[in-house]
Order: C-alpha cells, then structure tokens, then sequence
DNA sequence: AAAAAACTTTGACGCAGGTCAAAAGAAACC
DNA sequence: GGTTTCTTTTGACCTGCGTCAAAGTTTTTT
C-alpha cells in the first residue's frame, strides 16, 4: 500500500472521527492520536460485527450505512436496543468491560465502521483524561435513551409509540399542513424497532389511515395534520 | 460542630466508601479526597432523593436502607429501573448530564445516602484519569442490567422471570434440598420490579405452589425443589 | 419483461396479563 | 383489645397484541 494512499485513508478516518457527536471540539492532534488506533471495517448487508458475548476489542463509529444492535432470546426472538447511523458512536461499553459485548450488532445495509481499539484508547485517556469525560458523557446519553425505551415499551402501547414516532420528526407538531416522512428503513425493521411486529405496525398504520391522521403511500407516510395526531399523542399519554 | 465529631464522621464516609464495589482498590488518600466533597444525606421511607428532570448535583452511594430508581409514565404507572441497597452506587449518569436526571429515585425504608458532589468529582478525575475508568466501568454495568431488563420485560413472562429471580437466590439451583427465602420488600415492590402487579405476581406463587414447587408464608419463600423449579426455567427459556 | 425473492397487508383466533371488586389477613395505632 | 390502615389473595372480565395463514405488492435479478 503507498504511502499517499494511507495518508489518504488517515484523512478520511480524521473525518469521520471530527463529524461524530462524542468527539465534537476535541483538537486535531488528539483526533490523530485517536486514529492511529483505530481500523477500518467493511460489513454487507446482514453481516454480524459482533455477537452477544464476544471478546470486546474497542468501540464503533459509522462511517456510513446502518447498525442494529439488539438482543435474541433463546427462542429467537429479536430485541432491537437501537439502530445506529452515520456518526453515531456505540459499545463504548466495551473500553470498561472485562466480560464481552452485551449484545449483538448487524449491518442493515452495506456499512463501513470505524473501530476505535480498546488498549490504545485506553493509553489516551491516561493522557487526555478530558476524553474520559467524554466517554461518560456518550454513556449516560446511551442509559438514557435505554430507559427511555424501557418507559415506552412497558407503559405505553404501540398506537402510542407510533404517534410519538411520527410527531418526533415532524418540524412543528401544532401544524396543520402535511408532513411528508420518508422511511429510510423497511417497514418491519421499523416495527421490531418499536417493539412490536410487522402485522401489528401495518394495522396501526391502518387505523391511522382510517382516522384522516395520515396517508401511506410505499415508503413515504403523510402526516395530514401534525397538530390531530399530536392531540391524540397528548390524550393516550394524558390518561 | 466539634472537631472530633467531624472526624468521626468523615472515617465512616470513607469505610462507606470503601466498602463500595465501585471504589475498591482505591488508595487511602484518594477516599479522603473523595469524602471531602461527599455529603451524606439521610431519608425517611417514601422521601423522594431526587426526580427526573432535576439538575443533577452528583451521584450517590447508599450507606444503609434501600432506594427505589423509576420512572412514572403520565398515567402515574411505576417502572421500576432497579432497587439499590448498601454498597451500591447509582446515578453515575449525573457526572456527564447537561440535562438531570432521567429517573426518579424514592427512599423504600429509612435510608442513609452519601451524595459524591459532580463538580468537586470531576476536579478530582482530571487529577486521576483511573478514577474516570471506573466510573466508565461502573456505568457500563448498569447499562448492561438495563438491557437485561429490556428484554426481560419484552420476551419472557412473568413467570419465567419470577422463576429466574428465584433461583438467583438459591445457593445451588441443581440441588433438591429446600432453600428458604425471605423477602426483604413487600410483595407488591417485588412484583413491580419484576415488571407486572400485585395480582399476577400473586397468581404465579399461587401457580408454583400448586406444581409443588415453593410454599409460602408470609414473607418467607421455599423454594421446595430448586433442581424442579430449574428444571421449568430452563423449559421455559429454550423454547 | 418475466420470474423470483422480499416485503406488506388483512382476517381469524387465542392468551397472557392488566383492571375492578371484594374479602381476608397483618400490622400499626390509639 | 379494638379500630384503622395496609397488604395480599382470589374471582370475573376484557383487551392488546402476537401467531398463523393467505393474498397482495414491491423490488431485485436475470
């Protein structure tokens, strides 16, 4: 491999590493340090990038595509914990993890992934303490999205968490004009993100329709008016 | 105050601290320097310590008694995060929280805190980058019980869970030796960390009771066979 | 453009477990 | 000891949602 092409190749994990949330405002220096222990990882579509129990040799970034995380039970059935993007960080578990990864994590898409080694990390940090920090900070927001989902899928049904779906990426939810969302994944990876299944997400949908509150049209749902479905989102929580 | 009270007083902080998993291996002078910014705090059963959205002045480690972490959905439900008990620390969340904290968490008895003060910590951990590691190690912990809950609650019933919950509480789960249980919470508290009500948890007591498989009486739990009890556990999670 | 593969929708059905109501113990208080 | 309050148990009932099955759709492949 040349010498330019590495050069390369250092530019773009720079890159990658500058447009991640966690190491937003960290310097150029520190960002090279950091690459130095990172490799890069190409995953298809399907592809594991490691399994529940696996020995945890360091964290991940996106580069690009898409990463589901989630637990099998051992009757096979899948719990998505979350699904990962472009410039999301996660597993940042492993860097404090003498046991291995707790979950599972699979490419959607063709992805390629930073992976940020646990030992040279580790060496950093003892340096640039102001990185562990950052590490807790990246954490915590991890515990909260957790508990967050545990509310959801324990207290409110699935009506609800649609809703609250929807709303969420709506610019302005007391609107009344149209909002128009284009899913970026299937219709069932949705669903099993929502912790529920495809057939119950697709008569949610429906009722949805039925109610004027949306309309479905492959995969673009139109919100008709942001503001009814946030009074019934407001009314299924409120009581 | 007197100075000797005072004295007093810190050396049982850092026995408190010391005996924390958390802090193990830590040296003398690094508790001492913790305990300075440490505040102990005391509840009353029901007293509430701190609730979601509070700004979060620092984490804690609990002395004696037993502190509830939930979350309550506007319908007033109570999810239940975990029960802490002496030694335990929680709320590591807060040394990385612009936002508070994302849970609410309620005295279940008459309960002795010590509050480890956020900035006054985190001074500390620029001086002792080991510090952040733990810290980082002990958050990961909890993210791993809390994934462990999520799929709990979504794919098994309650009865594996209860199932599950007792074994872990019987010193060898082949043996058939008789294995007496006493309940430290109220069955109601069990039954909402456990993530169901009073009602259903009552029924699948009653459900083993009736297999032969545990007797009850009061607050007491026999588990009459821990290899039977076991043995359906297993059933119940391998397929 | 046809065939194959993958994804969605809809209907029928069953059940775990939550809610309401009422009774019976236990514990706490005067 | 008696009354009040809290906890637990049990029965009756209802419902959200998962499963199975079968018919569309859409996307990909060739």
């Amino acid at each position: 491999m040349s010498t330019a092409f590495n050069e390369f190749k250092k530019l773009a994990v720079i890159n990658t590493l500058r447009s991640c949330q966690l190491f937003t405002g960290v310097s150029g220096a520190d960002l090279e340090a950091i690459a130095r222990v990172t490799v890069v990882k190409s995953l298809e579509r399907g592809e594991y990038l490691f399994r529940e129990g696996d020995a945890a040799s360091g964290f991940y970034v996106i580069q690009c595509g898409a990463v589901n995380v989630h637990r099998v039970s051992a009757v096979g059935k899948e719990q998505v914990i979350h699904i990962f993007r472009a410039g999301d960080s996660f597993a940042e578990v492993a860097l404090a993890a003498p046991t291995g990864y707790p979950a599972d994590a699979r490419a959607l898409e063709k992805t390629q992934v930073l992976l940020v080694q646990k030992e040279g990390f580790l060496a950093l940090i003892k340096r640039q303490p102001e990185l562990a920090l950052r590490m807790l900070g990246s954490m915590s927001s991890h515990l909260r999205v957790l508990v967050g989902q545990l509310e959801d899928l324990t207290v409110k049904d699935v009506e609800t968490r649609l809703a609250n779906w929807l709303i969420k990426r709506c610019p302005n939810p007391q609107s009344e004009t149209p909002v128009k969302i284009e899913l970026v994944m299937a219709k069932g990876v949705l669903a099993a993100e929502l912790g529920t299944v495809r057939e119950t997400f697709s008569r949610t949908l429906a009722k949805f329709r039925g109610q004027k509150l949306l309309s479905v049209k492959g995969k673009t749902i139109t919100v008709l008016s942001p503001a009814k479905l946030n009074a019934l989102l407001l009314r299924n929580l409120g009581e």
